[in-house]
DNA sequence: AGTGAAAGTGGATGTGG
DNA sequence: CCACATCCACTTTCACT
C-alpha cells in the first residue's frame, strides 16, 4: 500500500501557470509571469509549492510513435493463473517495451495493456512470443485502436 | 483520412537528446551538448530537424490528477447505434473533461474510453448523466483501474 | 505571498569549416 | 553536420515588504 497523498488545492494563478506548462514545458516563466501579472520570482514560489505537493511530477517531451513506425496501438486483456503473483507479471511486462500501459483492473480481466506495435504481424510476434509466454498468462483478447481521437491531461 | 506521416530513422546522437528530453523537458540544451560531445548549436540543428519530421509533437508538464483528488481511473467500453455516425459521438465525448482518452476499436465495442473521476460515485454519476445520454450510445462496460503499474512512452 | 535587482546561465542565430 | 562567438532573454536566489 502506498501512503495517502494530500488532496490540494490551487487558486486560480496556479491553474494559469500549469494550463501554459501543461501545454508547453518550456514556457518562459517571465512570459507567464507577464501573463498572470506578477513577477517571476512569484512563479518560482508558486512552481515549487506545487512540486512540494508532488502536483508537477515531471516535464516531457511527447513523441508520436507514428513518426517512428508505430502505427499499431491494441489494448490486451490479460486472464491470468490463479496461483501467480501480480507483481511477477508486472515485471515481466516491464521488460517488454511495447507494453506503454499496464493496469490491474476490475472485470473480466485480470491485467489490462496498451501497446505499441509497427502493424498487426508485430501483434502476433508480441502475442505469441511475448505476452503468451508468460507464466501465469492463461488467455488474452487483444482490440485494436483504429484511431486515436482524444488524449488529454485532465483539465485544470 | 489523414495524409500519411513518413517514417524518419534516428541516429544515436538523436536518440540520446530525445531520452534526455523525453524524461525531463526542461534539461538544458547545453547540458545534453556536453553529454553527448557535441555543441549546443548541433543540438539545436537536431532538434529543429526532429521537430520539422514532427517526431517531437510537443513537451508538457505531467501532473498527477491524484493529488487533485481524482484518485478513480477507469475504463469504458461503448456499444453504439449503427445508425449514429461516430464524429457525433466523438464531439459529445471531447465536451466531458473527465474523459481523457478516445479510442475506435475492434472487438466487442465501438468505442473505447479512458476516464478520470474522484470516486465510485462520481464515476456512476458520469456513467448516468453524461455517457449514457449522448445518443447513439446504447450500453457501456465499465473497468475500474485499481493499480497503474506502467505509464510511459515508447522506448528510444 | 509577492517584489526587484543582481549574477550567472542558457537559448538562438549567423558565419564559417 | 558541426564549431565558435555573440547577444539577448531567462532562471535563480536573496533581502526586503
Amino acid at each position: 500500500m502506498k501512503t495517502k497523498n494530500k488532496v490540494i488545492t490551487i487558486d486560480g494563478i496556479d491553474k494559469k501557470i500549469l494550463r501554459a506548462l501543461m501545454a508547453d514545458a518550456r514556457t518562459p516563466i517571465l512570459e507567464i509571469a507577464r501573463n498572470v501579472g506578477i513577477s517571476g520570482a512569484a512563479i518560482h514560489q508558486r512552481l515549487r509549492k506545487l512540486e512540494k505537493a508532488k502536483l508537477i511530477t515531471g516535464s516531457k517531451f511527447i513523441i508520436d510513435p507514428k513518426v517512428l513506425g508505430y502505427t499499431t496501438m491494441a489494448f490486451m486483456g490479460l486472464y491470468l493463473d490463479n496461483s501467480v503473483n501480480n507483481e511477477t507479471i508486472f515485471r515481466e511486462l516491464k521488460k517488454i517495451p511495447e507494453v506503454v500501459e499496464c493496469h490491474y483492473t476490475t472485470g473480466q480481466w485480470n491485467i489490462f495493456i496498451k501497446v505499441l506495435c509497427y502493424n498487426n504481424e508485430h501483434v502476433m510476434h508480441l502475442l505469441n512470443n511475448k505476452i503468451q509466454t508468460i507464466v501465469g498468462v492463461l488467455r488474452t483478447e487483444t482490440l485494436i485502436s483504429l484511431d486515436k481521437q482524444i488524449d488529454r491531461q485532465i483539465k485544470i
